[in-house]
RNA sequence: GCCGGUGUGGUGGAAUUGGUAGACACAGGGGACUUAAAAUCCCCCGGCAGCAAUGCUGUACCGGUUCGAGUCCGGUCACCGGCACCA
């Protein structure tokens, strides 16, 4: 009989449509796993092959979780608010709702072509009212606790998009969604105040499971930087504050700098002789988008301000005062201290404008470059009362100087900015507050959400910032909730990160109409136990949720500081590079592709995309092979963690391995029991590949199955043997293994589906063999293998390996002076000359 | 520049964490079956030398520790990812 995978999964996967062997059920007595995967954006161009690699990983973590007596919970929901469904939508003139109904439809019969095991009666979907109610009822809370708040401000400005971005979404100056120029503009924007909870977002990260890379770079982001604030006097009457990470080089300072966008500058117009110079300078500066200010190795330019003096307060000299673009408004205080002698940005601007370069740290040589390094060997120098200390121990000696002195404090900065939460666009939540001239923003009432999305004829962004909604004058026009007069909705809606920020939590009582969770389903099933997703999550989902997730805490709606327990990332699956220089036949093509493509034709493998023709789309793969062999190479196909090539190549050998499985069923033999030839590679195999699918280590996993195999091919099997590879193989190929688990007869003996039987248990004794092959080494060269009876002890190696041929003949002459044993692995025989 | 990661056959990748490098696959070669092809089954497959047994050599490069190093230490190079005038 031939292996149908066709009829076979689709009876299979419409005989679990009606069983539901994936429900999970809230309170049940068995313990809790919550396995879940980052809910994908549901795009018009359908599910993508880098889809199904953490979402079979995860089906077949929880599978066996399932298989182990665990009562999973293993979600499935869609990301729907957002960009390109509203400029498709635009485009096309459907309205984004109806796109947004038929992309969900599809994705949803995509993931059930795979067979995954979601608990379908718990899907969520952003765009859904009853789901972003508890979005907006979250954002109100955040509003009712001051962490929600508006404030003018310059903001990132995507030129094309026409709206507001966080400073995540900037990459380079340039748009992260459609690479346009992004500007600064200033704008009342809703913000949120995730600031408050950068050393809680940062310390957690001690207690959760998280890849290290993970941590690092949510660390990085959040930036968190230990210093100290120094009081500076001025001839203005106006004190300034400088933060500085160095105050041990305090005795440095030969100038100080102010940021362009600086209030103070304006408020000293009439002390600053050559304003005219100075507004100049700020003009130009304003003008700069971020990526020409943030340029590298650029030169710096700036202005003194005539007129104004600074006083050092640990020396008392006075020291003139500059503005320049390199400060940075957004952090510390808008102005610094200038060390050119220990600080490589002021060195640049010190010798371009020809100041003082002074010498505080023993090291290196100040007339050439910095002497930037923080160690311990620094000795002070030029310092007063640091003079001979080292800068390990001066910075805190420094710090406490000041501190007494009371020109100086302990301060903790952060790079994290507070979030912009406002969109300017339609397709999104909206923020469900109204502006009333007497009482200013007030709070939709709670039992008035949703607030849901008018009607409009058109989504597009308007010119002047503004959301298309604000055009709907119906909706806008409203009356203050507070005291009945007429006022006006907030027309901005919320950013995408909105509603990924808390769906794990919906996902464990979906259809509550009265909480955003109850309270016994968040602690039955809180917190996710593990998490996966990718990495160009990290600094934005990740963080965001997390946020969230401790706000929701600190009000008792969840019981756990953090949402995650567990965190884990996979790598992306790449397409081949159809203009790879590799696949060029002559000289004469290879210059070809070099001089079109450069060094994009160096890379044999490149990210999937329309215009490469490389896109390999899931249905194709599964109508050409199934969906079993899908799920099986997209785990074989290498380090789960590392970015994979496709190959249509070798999908083929996942295929050859289900078919050899299959085939299995014609040379089986009787015995229900493991059987006694097979039993080492048997248990070896399930203790293999149990620990390997809890490591999302799948392709030995998968690896370890085709060795067992291979040796059922050569030596035969019994049927206990196929049951125990059927169990293990129900992971990863569930449809096939069912329909083998029928035809085989375990199904009639059981009256169970394979993937409701326990996973198999492994007998660490019977994993050895009576005997094994040990390598001989002669000092520390291999000179041959023995086999001997497993254990054995040093004397019995030794004998068996003089016995041994090869290694007889190079211990000629020789004297044996020690022996090294590696239990059941190898000896090594150190010998010398008689 | 800073932080993190990676470097192993023609290719994807293994290696119990210091113990037989290249498991398992893909591609390739050979054989069996077949009228034939596909499929299937079996064998070979890092490099150099050799008919062979075998020997030497080999995990980006240089050096070290060790009986023994892909793995540990010091240095160099290359590539990938993140951040980047954050004081």
């Amino acid at each position: 009989m031939k292996y149908d995978f066709a009829a076979i999964e689709k009876k299979w996967q419409d005989n679990w449509e009606v069983t539901k062997p994936y429900a999970s059920v809230t309170g049940d007595a068995a313990k809790k796993f919550y396995g879940l995967i980052e809910f994908p954006y549901p795009s018009a161009a359908g599910l993508h092959v880098g889809h199904p690699r953490p979402f079979t990983a995860m089906d077949v973590v929880t599978r066996k979780k399932r298989m182990e007596g665990y009562n999973v919970l293993f979600p499935i929901g869609f990301d729907a608010f957002g960009l390109p469904t509203e400029n498709y939508a635009i485009k096309n003139h459907i309205h984004p709702a109806v796109v947004t109904r038929q992309n969900i439809e599809n994705f949803t019969r995509q993931l059930k072509m795979l067979g995954y095991g979601f608990d379908w009666d718990r899907v969520v979907d952003t765009t859904d009212p009853t789901y972003y109610k508890w979005t907006q009822w979250i954002f109100l809370q955040l509003f009712k606790h001051g962490l929600a708040y508006k404030a003018t401000m310059p903001v990132n400005w995507c030129t094309s998009c026409k709206c507001v971005l966080a400073n995540e979404e900037v990459i380079e100056g340039k748009c992260e969604r459609c690479g346009s120029d992004v500007i600064r503009k200033e704008k009342s924007q809703w913000m949120l105040a995730i600031t408050k909870y950068a050393d809680r977002l940062v310390d957690d990260l001690d207690d959760v499971d998280f890849i290290e890379r993970v941590k690092t770079q949510q660390r990085n982001w959040i930036g968190r930087s230990t210093g100290t604030e120094v009081t500076f006097r001025t001839n203005t009457g106006d004190d300034i504050t400088v933060y500085t990470t160095r105050v041990d080089t305090l005795y440095g300072v030969t100038y100080t700098v102010i940021s362009p966008e600086h209030p103070l500058l304006k408020k000293w117009q009439p002390l600053i002789k050559n304003w005219d110079e100075v507004a100049a300078y700020q003009l130009a500066a304003s003008k700069k988008s971020d990526f020409e200010r943030g340029e590298l190795n650029k030169e710096k330019t700036g202005v003194r301000l005539e007129g104004i003096e600074v006083v050092n307060p640990a020396t008392g000299e006075a020291v003139p005062m500059f503005v320049s673009d390199y400060v940075l408004m957004g952090y510390g205080t808008g102005i610094v201290m200038g060390v050119p002698g220990h600080d490589q940005r002021d060195w640049d601007f010190a010798t371009a404008f020809g100041l003082p370069i002074v010498e505080v740290v023993q090291g290196g040589d100040v007339t050439k470059e910095a002497f930037t390094l923080k160690d311990d060997t620094g000795i002070m120098v030029n310092s007063g009362i640091l003079n001979g200390m080292t800068v390990k121990d001066a910075i805190p000696y420094m710090k406490q100087y000041a501190i007494e002195q009371g020109w100086g404090r302990e301060k903790t900065n952060f790079k994290l900015r507070d979030w912009v939460f406002s969109r300017q666009r339609y397709w999104g939540e909206p923020i469900p507050l109204v502006n009333c001239p007497d009482c200013g923003w007030v709070p939709v009432p709670e039992e008035q959400l949703p607030l849901v999305l008018p009607q409009v004829d058109s989504y597009e962004p308007t010119d002047d910032g503004e959301s298309p909604i604000s055009k709907m004058t119906d909706w806008v026009n409203t009356t203050c909730p507070k005291c009945g007069k007429s006022a006006k909705r907030e027309t901005d809606t919320m950013p995408q990160w909105a509603g990924s920020s808390w769906y794990y939590l919906r996902y464990m009582d979906p259809h509550n109409d009265n909480a955003a969770v109850s309270r016994e389903a968040e602690e039955y099933w809180g917190p996710v136990d593990w998490y996966n997703g990718g990495m160009e999550h990290t600094t934005l989902h990740l963080l965001y949720s997390r946020f969230w997730h401790k706000f929701l805490y600190d009000i008792g709606v969840v019981h756990t500081r953090e949402p995650y327990a567990k965190r884990t990332s996979h790598g992306m699956i790449l397409g081949q590079n159809p203009h790879y220089v590799g696949n060029a036949g002559t000289e004469e093509e290879k210059q070809a592709l070099l001089e079109k493509y450069g060094n994009q034709a160096l890379r044999p493998a490149v990210k999937m995309s329309k215009s490469l023709g490389n896109v390999v789309n899931p249905d194709d793969v599964v109508k050409a092979y199934g969906a079993d062999t899908m799920r099986l190479y997209i785990m074989f196909i290498g380090d789960f963690e590392k970015t994979a090539t496709w190959s249509d190549e070798a999908v083929k050998g996942s295929k050859r391995f289900l078919d050899r499985c299959w085939n299995l069923m014609d040379m089986v033999a009787d015995g229900e029991e493991i059987s006694e030839k097979n039993a080492p590679i048997v248990h070896k195999t399930i203790k293999k590949v149990t620990s390997d699918i809890d490591e999302l280590k799948m392709n030995t996993a998968i690896a370890a199955l085709m060795t067992m195999v291979n040796e059922f091919y050569a030596g035969g099997l019994s049927r206990g043997d196929l049951r125990a590879l059927l169990l293990m193989l129900s992971p990863f190929a569930p449809h096939m293994v069912e329909e083998m688990w029928e035809l085989m007869g375990f199904a009639a003996a059981t009256g169970k589906m394979a993937m409701q039987n326990p996973w198999p248990e492994y007998d660490e004794s019977k994993t050895v063999a009576a005997t094994v092959e040990m390598a001989v080494q002669v000092k520390g060269k291999l000179r041959g293998t023995i086999t001997v009876p497993t254990d054995s002890d040093e004397e019995t190696v030794v004998a068996a390996a003089r016995a041994n041929e090869k290694v007889a003949k190079s211990l000629e002459g020789m004297q044996l002076v020690k022996t090294i044993l590696v239990k059941n692995k190898l000896v090594n025989l150190i010998v010398k000359p008689v």
